[in-house]
DNA sequence: AACGATACAACGAACTTCGGATTATTCAAC
DNA sequence: GTTGAATAATCCGAAGTTCGTTGTATCGTT
């Protein structure tokens, strides 16, 4: 297989710095307190894995339990996270979001499907598809 | 124009978070002492722009000075940044790499190339012209 | 010369991450 | 059945980051 050209590189490099600094960019304009980027993605996981344990998402998302365990505390303290003793196991905890979380969670997914829906949109129709697919590709890939 | 569909958000928002979760754990694999994220970007930002001032640099990357100041000092004192009063306008400081911030950087820069190259290597020969162009439709088309 | 504006650094408060120690509970072995 | 190792999670404290406030030096203008 070819190998990439370097123009090609450099177009993406370039493409991808600038991407990087309008996402941050944008991003600073939340109205409320900001949530800590960890505390997002734990919000997210335990939004499609009702029940799961502390240990279970500090795996997934490669960060120490500890770490996981503040991260949790603030949520909770937020309103956002259920913390309950499980009868099974009384070592483990089972996470849940409580209302105000699920909400939290939504307004976070609905606020990544508006940039992906700006990004499509910028595109035709007819590349939609074959973008999507070739980011698969990239991603999925694990050659 | 027609609008992107539900399932081409669904499997670009996938996409993307999977990303992201790869992107970080293959960070996480770094040897050396971690460079904060603002730290990367500034060396880099001073890389193509020698002998620039601390606000411009904050202005570009979207970050109070202050901030910016405690960024140039861990760099300083890490040996890859030097700061020179100017003697045109002696309120402002130069900045510019050391020979080791330039090597950083150069680092830097290719472990991003590298990435890129895995990038495209997964993608076809010929895909390869038109993933960059629909990349760059999104990333600099400002509709 | 005096005034306000500008460029930057120093200091301190609030927050996040994470290693080490600690508690509570389960499992295994004898 | 008791002891001991392993497991799940939290608490505590150190180190580091961000950022607002304050202070200092310098510049341009009147």
């Amino acid at each position: 297989m070819r190998e990439p050209t370097e123009d090609q590189l450099a177009a993406l490099g370039a493409a991808f710095e600038t991407f990087g600094r309008r996402y941050k960019l944008a991003d600073a304009l939340r109205s409320e307190r900001p949530l800590a980027e960890l505390d997002k993605a734990v919000l997210l996981y335990v939004a499609e894995h009702a029940g799961c344990g502390p240990t279970d998402v500090a795996r997934f998302l490669g960060v120490p339990t500890t770490t996981l365990s503040s991260a949790t505390d603030r949520l909770v303290k937020r309103g956002f996270l259920k913390r309950e003793r499980i009868e099974a196991d009384r070592r483990a905890v089972a996470l849940s979001l409580s209302e105000a979380g699920a909400a939290c969670a939504r307004g976070l997914v609905d606020a990544y499907r508006q940039l992906h829906l700006l990004m499509l949109s910028r595109l035709a129709p007819n590349e939609r598809d074959p973008f999507i697919a070739m980011i698969g590709k990239i991603v999925y890939d694990d050659s």
